[in-house]
DNA sequence: CACTCAACTTTCCACTGGAAACATTATGAC
DNA sequence: GTCATAATGTTTCCAGTGGAAAGTTGAGTG
């Protein structure tokens, strides 16, 4: 958290990190539509154009924090993986992030709040690591024999569509917005256990 | 299309429908997210504030976007739906829909984008009708003792969980954001064909 | 006719993202 | 050490935004 801002007057030391920091929690305040880079610089306590020196614009600032999440999610996502072998936790691992972070969670995937055109995608990479945790579950499903042994790319990909489904849904749709945690997460297990069934060797 | 707009002078004749018709114009020409509400009055022909006089604020008026399209997305749904009584075109249309008209989908399930706060979801009964397309089709299935008859809610969510799912992945996520619909549209077919085999009777 | 009232315009405000020009500090070459 | 230079700040400015407030227009009713 504190990344040793060691602000010697006119420079910050660390401002990078500390509009990072700044932005994260704008973000959590205002949501990802109402984050003004202004109110980010002024949390981070420098001119608003100071932060023209570290990120070439808004959006790569919101990018920024797209990676950063990313790289936090992967992280939760193999904590998961560790403590249980099965598809289920991950998912709720999955939706668990994106309920606590809700609006890094619409920078990561909402590209056009943070993408500018015609430019090869820099968080592409970031996603991979998520994507590679669920990747990997399912081929070493298959081969304990557990999954049907076909299409792991198809698989994955449906497996991966129904968690971000799932967890989008929960979200944003009003039916489930308001309903607690635990109620959601257990939504989110029968979904995949509903439909794990038919993958089954 | 055009509504007959007989402008008085002063007085438009129906300027809540030309807004409407102005922002999904907008809508798609920038975005969901650079949509202003002065262009939207611009290209109707008013000033900007003349909005408000049909409109709340621009919230709202992204709202009214969100429910012509949903049941836009209803009317499509159940065309596929009489087109075919399986669930993959039904996938298919919700990803064509979705990829047609990317701004008005945002507006539709980036709730953030279009929601006051505390106010009841006014969007709640555009989107049942959506719903209720895949709803019916999956206690039909079950009748007709092609889906196993247990938890048609539960069976209902997954389902719709993975076609939005797969949906808003390969309107957003970068490896799949550029490949031909025709491709994307197979991913989704097989994407649902591979969970559908567990759900059979 | 006179009144009312909804629909529209004008004007204003605080705020936004960003460009440009300037100020300050850190650093590496001599 | 000193001194140019690059990096990192600030200040000031601009066009554009959503919205509030107050004035204008004109259609409809008594």
């Amino acid at each position: 958290m504190s990344t040793s801002t060691s602000r010697t007057g006119y420079h910050h030391g660390d401002l990078r990190n500390a509009l990072l920091a700044a932005g994260s929690e704008v973000a959590r305040e205002v949501g990802s539509e109402e984050l003004s880079l202004r109110e980010v610089a002024r949390r981070a306590g420098v001119s608003h154009t100071a932060a023209y020196n570290h990120f070439a614009d808004k959006k790569d600032l919101l990018r920024g924090l797209a990676i950063v999440a990313f790289e936090q999610l992967a992280v939760e996502l193999r904590e998961a993986a560790e403590r249980d072998d099965g598809l289920e936790e991950l998912a709720v691992a999955y939706l668990r992030f994106a309920m606590a972070h809700p609006a890094e969670f619409g920078f990561m995937f909402q590209r056009s709040l943070c993408m500018p055109d015609g430019v090869p995608d820099p968080l592409e990479e970031a996603s991979r690591g998520s994507q590679a945790v669920l990747a990997e579950r399912v081929i070493q499903l298959q081969a304990a024999g557990v999954l049907r042994a076909e299409n792991p790319e198809i698989i994955g990909l449906a497996l991966w569509s129904q968690i971000h489904g799932i967890t989008t849904i929960v979200l944003d749709t009003p039916v489930f917005k308001s309903i607690p945690a635990e109620q959601a997460e257990g939504l989110a297990r029968a979904c995949v256990e509903a439909i794990i069934v038919g993958l089954r060797a």
